[in-house]
DNA sequence: TTGTAAGCGTTATCAC
DNA sequence: GTGATAACGCTTACAA
């Protein structure tokens, strides 16, 4: 059945109409306990539910089709101990390598995983090198969307953070530097990873003397909950407060939000991902068969270039009497882009 | 280490200690062969993209924690051959059941799977008896939705359908019957289930004679699309149109879209997949215990009751002059429920 | 309480 | 080109 070549056309064809009447179907447990691999690849991913995630799922999906490999996906849950027993799970399935998804688990921890496995990380920076590690340049990420809301004549802009969320320590350490770079004041409050998040970090901006006219939100959802918390108060974006996100899924892209957002290539992102894997199999494939002393490639990081997109929701702030931004007045100006209209 | 009841406790722990030491992980894959069973549950997903089923899988894995089942993830994108393929593994993989999300399996293949593994088949109504199947009422789902429109004062009301997506044919059937029993004509354009797919159909809407004062959407994604597509048409939610969503993802309750939306009980819906599929395999193995002929109960079909969650895309229609609606005039009356502020 | 051997369904090796 | 046989790493039943 597995295309030996020492087999007679005629026979091949009986047993595979035989096999096909009685419904056989090969025990894959008894073939790679027989075969010692597995083709398997494991997919870890942080949070199913945010598109995010999601769509870098769907990139190694996509890079995997046709490379007779078996994809499998645990999901974490946003919980790190779920996902030590997601790896705890994958590691006794003898998966070849897994791709760890904005996974939470601390240097040490991947370390130890690496060890067993190949591992290639993906979109948790400030990870150490001991892994194969697939990330955007999250320094020039927030570089890029401090640097719009600068040009754009904005002073006081804040961040509302990731929490202790994947890549939020990156993210405010960015924004900091970038703050810096520009002699302004960073300011930071807390958010976390879901809308919801935004909405006390909003409240709390509001109730302060120093409001300020921009918002660099941790990501899509954080900037859809603040954007929400913002009309919640009465105000308006852009026209009142300016807001900026980072990832771009489709979330941004939708009229209605219309979120000016720093991109992530999340296909291409998931893409490097399964060749990364694979290439470390290939590279495990020849050492073994060379028995020469080969010895792996040393840890690969990718960093992929962030790219801004703007859209509706960024444009100058709004001109005061006051050094600081209060309550709307009537001596507004429009704001250029205009506000959650066709553009 | 399997926790035998006959085995001295210091030895235990001497064994366990060296286990530790030397990294010993059981094979998985030996241990399902010898015990001829896997404790593995196989999910297969639509679309993992669609924040819907994403919410239907974290159900299923809320339900399955503590059940020392592996629930493995496979993504069926959307394409229906890579399902058949999906399934294929599961099946040599040895699940003992598998959970269909949103299947785009017909018939046919559904009664052959479900001959060979227990079948829990969650969202794809219009499915045969010859599964377990959850599903939501969807003549209900619907009729609320022309309800809420009808109530409003709506009789031109269109529905944008999923084209050939799961569901799509009981929305269509179930939008005919709602508009037929209030004796209205109802009008469908084709959809699908991206809001991509919406722009096409509003641009043709818009462009004939009979404008629509009201619009169905086959699901939250085309709800979404079909507001961006009308306001870059220049018409304004709920003002010139009225549009009602299914599902009720979290898209729908971001406050800038504010999507009047049936709602789908989603997590509910993966809790009791899990556990009906846990049932069934308690079933098996009473079945199996007793060799008396104990036979498995029939499938059951659990629908479960929807409820409409009103927000702010859906008002009353504009009072024309004309039978019809047309482009915007001076007669306007501003819509009862503020379009776009907060409430 | 411990040790031993058979068997799970497949692949791989090696005679024929 | 074909058929027999020993692994693969674990569980289980039974003997000691």
């Amino acid at each position: 059945m597995n295309h030996a070549p020492n087999v007679s056309d005629e026979k091949r064809t009986a047993v595979l109409n035989a096999a096909r009447e009685l419904g056989y179907r090969p025990n894959l447990h008894a073939r790679n306990l027989a075969q010692q691999r597995t083709r398997t690849l494991g997919i870890l991913v942080n949070d199913i539910q945010n598109p995010f995630f999601a769509e870098v799922v769907a990139g190694v999906e996509e890079a995997s089709a046709g490379h007779d490999y078996d994809v499998i996906i645990l999901n974490g849950g946003r919980d790190r101990e779920r996902e030590r027993r997601a790896l705890e799970t994958f590691l006794q399935f003898q998966v070849e390598a897994v791709i760890l998804i904005g996974s939470r688990q601390d240097p040490h921890e991947l370390a130890r995983i690496a060890q067993l496995v190949p591992t290639v990380v993906v979109a948790a920076s400030g990870a150490p090198t001991v892994t194969d590690t697939i990330a955007t340049d999250e320094p020039a990420a927030t570089q890029l969307a401090v640097d719009h809301l600068v040009e754009l004549g904005h002073t006081n802009i804040v961040h509302i953070d990731g929490g202790d969320n994947v890549s939020a320590m990156s993210r405010r350490l960015g924004f900091d530097q970038a703050m810096t770079a520009h002699g302004l004041q960073p300011r930071t409050v807390r958010g976390g990873a879901h809308g919801t998040d935004a909405e006390s970090a909003v409240r709390a901006l509001l109730s302060g003397d120093h409001q300020p006219t921009a918002i660099l939100a941790f990501n899509d959802l954080v900037a859809a909950g603040t954007v929400d918390a913002l009309g919640s108060a009465g105000l308006t974006v852009p026209h009142d407060v300016s807001v900026v996100s980072i990832d771009n899924t489709f979330l941004a892209a939708l009229a209605h939000l219309s979120l000016t957002a720093v991109n992530q290539p999340r296909r291409r992102m998931g893409q490097l991902a399964f060749a990364t894997a694979l290439d470390r199999l290939h590279e495990r494939d020849t050492i073994r068969n060379h028995r020469d002393d080969l010895v792996p490639d040393p840890p690969k990081q990718l960093t992929l270039t962030p790219r801004l997109v703007v859209r509706r929701s960024s444009g100058p702030p709004r001109v005061t009497t006051s050094g600081t931004n209060q309550a709307p007045t009537a001596t507004d100006q429009p704001p250029q882009p205009p506000a959650h209209q066709p553009n």
